[in-house]
RNA sequence: GUCCCCAUCGACUAGCGGUUAGGUCACCACUCUUUCAAGGUGGCGGCACGGGUUCGAAUCCCGUUGGGGACGCCA
């Protein structure tokens, strides 16, 4: 039995998931599923100069990618549709008429023209920019007129004069604005569209939601929505306003830099659960030490209580981290096809047995993106310096190196049956005849392998993929590089 | 410029009048180890500043400074 929580997530379709509003998201649909409610999509395409096509698809199938399936939406309906604001125009007129009867708005025909180059001028003078309408004063019979006879307009908000305004928000507490230092925004725009200012509150209060959750850079107009709601004679909802996600440095997270949507992570190969768990806990906390969680663990544990005011830095470093957390704990078969499209990037020969491969690596990995440049040395030998034979700490250099890598060669060649284990077993035989450690007898071995100073796995695990003739050729050119 | 909000390690944060200020990432060291990772152990590192209030302040109040946001016929 659902309750009567209701959240709500109203993205407009610029084009693509910010992970910001992607947080948005997250914590509405968590708000709403920790305590039985809904889950609202609203699409908020009311400026349709910044209209981008295919971008509602891109929320719909982002949400559903990570799991925030919604209650009632456009491409699922619901009792308080239409879901989409370009829809309910006819809505907001009526309001907006409602609004003006009741003397919270006015008509106002001044130009945008005029307007812009009053704007100009304030803002080259360095002072702020406040619009003092003379169309507040107009006479509301004389103001119908004008708007029958087809004059231009848009209907502006009448902020009252004098007095301030409080609303309280459950994560800010108590905020208090001085009226005149609100200024009469635009509610419905001369194309007939409302403004954001105005649809939000139709909508949310039509909608019948119960939290309205958002950034908080609507903290400070946030009192102008109270105002439309009390003209209205309506209830006014329960607040959550969230704190800012930021780049390092106090810049924001901008597309152009790839670091913003949440198909920049997705695509550069993080994990949904990983990039969804990691944002959950910027700015956001669940009162004990534990970091991972399943998006059906935040469900019931999510509380508002434990949200923060202050901005949080988007740390990739964390992101990376967390990843591999997640990476790691993968079983083997989902990894395997996690992975298979990047190790197919690299992986060409038809010969190595990529699920062994993906066992090497799995471990190792962080983001699914680094795992071709960790394996493509297995397809094709890469051409190397003979200086990688020299290695201080596993003690090896030039001579040592031969006479080992032809050890090597004698022993594999002597093999019948290719597996791990044989490999393993045969080469670990030679380091205790000799008594050396079993690094510096493989350190060689694992060059002549790869061509690689660091490789995913030891010298036998890449002996095995390679095959028993691959690595004899592998190590028969690294003996001929050192003779 | 005006208004609003915020302020604990480099980052994310716990703390809500009495704590050796805790955890995670990053970093460093050691350890494990057929390289590198991963794992294990340890370490580095913080209450922005100045005033109050109080027997006692990271915690409450004021100011300063710093940061963020808003001031669009954008959302």
């Amino acid at each position: 039995m659902p309750s009567n929580i209701r959240t709500r997530f109203a993205p407009s379709p610029t084009g693509y998931m910010h992970i910001g509003n992607l947080r948005t998201a997250l914590y509405a649909y968590l708000i709403a599923r920790s305590q039985n409610g809904s889950f609202i999509l609203r699409i908020e395409d009311t400026d349709q100069e910044r209209l981008v096509e295919g971008s509602v698809e891109v929320i719909y199938r982002t949400l559903q990618l990570v799991g925030l399936e919604h209650d009632e939406g456009p491409d699922i309906g619901g009792p308080f549709g239409p879901y989409i604001q370009s829809q309910r125009k006819d809505i907001y007129r009526e309001w907006a008429e409602k609004l003006i009867a009741a003397g919270g708005a006015y008509h106002c025909f001044c130009s945008k023209e005029k307007l812009e180059s009053m704007r100009k001028e304030a803002e080259s003078k360095g002072e702020a920019f406040k619009y003092q309408d003379p169309c507040r004063e107009l006479d509301p019979a004389e103001a119908a007129k004008r708007v029958k006879s087809g004059e231009p307009c848009v209907v502006r908000q009448r902020i009252p004069r004098g007095g301030a305004t409080t609303f309280e928000d459950l994560v800010y507490g108590s905020v208090t604005v001085e009226n005149d230092t609100l200024e009469d925004g635009i509610l419905l725009k001369s194309d007939g569209l409302p403004t954001y200012n105005f649809a939000n509150v139709v909508d949310d209060h039509l909608m019948q939601i119960s939290h309205v959750i958002r950034g908080s850079e609507y903290l400070s107009s946030a009192p102008k929505y109270n105002l439309i709601y009390q003209a209205l004679g309506w209830e006014i909802p329960a607040y959550i306003h969230l704190p800012l996600i930021m780049k390092a440095a106090g810049k924001k997270l901008s597309k152009r830099e790839g670091d913003a949507s949440f198909e920049d992570f997705y695509n550069k190969g993080y994990l949904k659960e990983a990039i969804i768990n990691y944002i959950a806990l910027l700015g956001w906390n669940p009162k004990d030490d534990r970091e991972i969680f399943s998006l059906e663990e935040l469900k019931t544990i999510f509380s508002v209580s434990g949200l923060s005011k202050s901005p949080a830095i988007f740390d990739p470093e964390k992101l990376n981290w967390m990843n591999g957390e997640y990476v790691r704990r993968m079983d083997s078969e989902s990894f395997f096809r996690a992975a298979e499209p990047y190790l197919k990037q690299a992986i060409k020969r038809p010969d190595i047995d990529l699920r062994k491969v993906a066992a090497l690596v799995q471990q190792r990995t962080v983001v699914l993106s680094d795992i071709p440049g960790r394996v493509d040395f297995l397809d094709q030998l890469p051409d190397y310096d003979q200086s990688l034979f020299i290695n201080k700490k596993a003690k090896t250099d030039l001579a040592n190196s031969l006479e080992y890598l032809k050890i090597c060669l004698i022993e594999l060649e002597k093999m019948e049956t290719w597996d791990h284990e044989a490999i393993k077993n045969a080469l670990f035989k030679v380091i205790e005849e000799k008594g050396i450690k079993a690094n510096t007898f493989l350190t060689p071995l694992r060059i002549a392998l790869s061509g690689r100073e660091v490789t995913p796995g030891g010298a036998t695990e890449l002996a095995e993929i390679l095959g028993k003739e691959e690595t004899q050729q592998r190590i028969k050119n690294g003996i001929e590089k050192l003779s």
